[in-house]
Parts: C-alpha cells; sequence; structure tokens
DNA sequence: GTAAAATAGACAACCAAGTTGTCCATAAGG
DNA sequence: CCTTATGGACAACTTGGTTGTCTATTTTAC
C-alpha cells in the first residue's frame, strides 16, 4: 500500500490546472483578436454582467472597495471592454455596460473553456473528469460568483 | 443523459479549491504564531530552500527578476523569517538563509496541509482523492517548483 | 418642505509585487 | 593585466489593491 502524497501536492495541483486552462485561454483569446484582455479583465466582465452595473455594485460582487472596482473599469473603459454612461434616474449613478468588444470577448471566452474542457475530457475521459468536477463541487461553496479573484493574491 | 456542464465550471472550481486551501492554511498558520506571512511567502520559503540561495537563483527558480526576487527577500528579511550573509567564497554573493522561525512556518505548514488534506480524504473518501490527484498531475506539468506563483496575476 | 443622513463617484496618498534600466564592486578568463 | 561576466543595489515606472477625504445628489425623517 502507497503512502499518502503529502498534503501540499494537492493545493499546487489544483492551482496548475487552473493556470494552465486560463494561459491557454488568453493564449488563444490573442490569437482570436483580444491580445491585452487579462485573466482578470474576464471575470470583471462576467461579473458585469448582461444589465450593466455600477461601481459601488461591481465592487460589492468582488468583493472589493469601490474605488478598486471604478480603477479596474477605468482600464476596461480605455481597452475598449466597456462603456459608462450616466442614470437617467440618479445622475449620482453611472451606468458600466458592456460594449461590442467586450460581449465578443465574453462569447469567445466560453468556446475556447468548453473545447478545453473537451481536451480534458478526452485525456481522462468524460467519467473521471466529471467525478473530479463533481469533487470539487463537494469541496468548495456552491455559488460561482463572488469569486473576489482580483486582488486576492496581494490580499492575505 | 444530462448535458456536460460548462467550460468555464472546471477552472474555477480549481481556483476555488485552492483558495479554500490556501486561505483556511493562513487562518490556522495565523493562530500558531505566524500571522503575517501570506500565501506567497511561503511558495518563496520553500523556493530558499534548507541549503539557503542568493536573489539572483531565487529570481531564476521562481521565474521573476533578480529585482524582484531582492525586494520580496527584503520583505521576508524584514518579517524575520529570513536572513542574509555575505559568502566568504565571493563578497559579491549574499546568502539568503531560513532563520528559526522561517523553518518553524513552513514546518507547520506542511502539518496544516495535511490535516487539510485529511479532511478532504473524509468527505470524499480516499479512492475519490487520490483519483483526483492522479488526474491532475496526468494534466499539469510534472515538475512541482518553477510554479512562478508570484506576480502571475498581474503578469498576462 | 426643508434639514439631516446616506449614497455614488472622483481624487489623492500610499502599499505590495512586478518590470526595465543603470551602476558599482568583485570575480573569472583571455 | 585588462576585459568581460556576475551579483546586488538603486531608481523610475506599472498594476491592482487599500484608506481617507470631498462633492454632488438622492432619500429619509421630522
Amino acid at each position: 500500500m502507497s503512502s499518502d502524497p503529502p498534503g501540499f501536492e494537492l493545493p499546487l495541483r489544483l492551482f496548475m490546472g487552473f493556470r494552465m486552462i486560463i494561459d491557454e485561454l488568453h493564449a488563444e483569446l490573442a490569437r482570436q483578436g483580444h491580445p491585452d484582455v487579462r485573466p482578470m479583465h474576464g471575470f470583471v466582465m462576467q461579473a458585469v454582467g448582461p444589465h450593466g452595473t455600477t461601481a459601488v455594485d461591481l465592487g460589492r460582487t468582488l468583493g472589493v472597495s469601490k474605488q478598486a472596482a471604478g480603477k479596474t473599469i477605468d482600464t476596461l473603459e480605455r481597452l475598449g471592454y466597456v462603456e459608462r454612461s450616466t442614470d437617467p434616474a440618479d445622475s449620482r449613478r453611472k451606468i458600466v455596460k458592456l460594449t461590442p468588444h467586450g460581449i465578443d470577448a465574453l462569447m469567445k471566452s466560453a468556446a475556447i473553456f468548453d473545447d478545453l474542457r473537451r481536451t480534458w475530457s478526452h485525456t481522462l475521459g468524460e467519467d473521471r473528469l466529471r467525478a473530479l468536477e463533481e469533487d470539487l463541487r463537494t469541496m468548495t461553496p456552491p455559488d460561482f460568483f463572488r469569486l473576489d479573484i482580483p486582488g486576492w493574491f496581494g490580499g492575505l
């Protein structure tokens, strides 16, 4: 009987798996006309969602301060992925919406993610991959969103 | 027959799993006398290793510039986890070594990682957990180290 | 109906971790 | 010996985060 693998291997492998998928996503995204979208931007654009949001709200969704959310929106706006407009019903608020360019990036990301999952399925077998996903679902909180990825590595 | 899960769930779950383990590690480490060690520091200390290293070497191991490695060493030195001494055989080089405090942090980390793995084993069953680890080993590069975690999230 | 409180966003100063570029001291090799 | 390579330090800049302060607007409460 072989002994258990050291405990530190598990988080490392989880991270390496994550990183491989994200790196391949962005390499492919670069090839498909989105060379300057960064890992974080994808999450932020997902959090912006189809109906738009505000800086304060986005901050809440992502688990960062409204100022940090505002700065990220600045960047995304400069890159042409989102645009801001004033809320006619409340002139304090600025509604942040995805541009067509942003929507394109999101749709291409979804297709690439599906392709990458097919690669894993091909290598591991669909049964094993489903078991892996199921086990991860068991061990992690049920809600996808609110992953507060931005700034996680700095934040402790 | 149920359809495949969306491709983007897999990287998210991998990351959430990683994050949960690392967050729990650091919560426990804080309780055990290491409140200010950050996720990155653990990886850096692992890379420093028992024999010590230099800034240039550490940068190579971690995949960052020597300047970045130097700054991280500054931080770790200020926190008391490593110390620098001049190499008697080459007065250009400064040898970076773990202090007893650093070694303590590393040993406690290993024990906590093993505990956390036992929790996963308890919930999923040892067989499923081993299958999960085996599948991740299949999908990720074989070498643990050289994970160039520091600065990854900024870097593309 | 107006005064007080809450909210949205902007701006500034700062931190952490990374980058490139420059420079100096020491070591190694022609 | 003189030239080149190496290790480390310093500076300026980039990103993504933080707090704190400030203004404009909207909501609430009397």
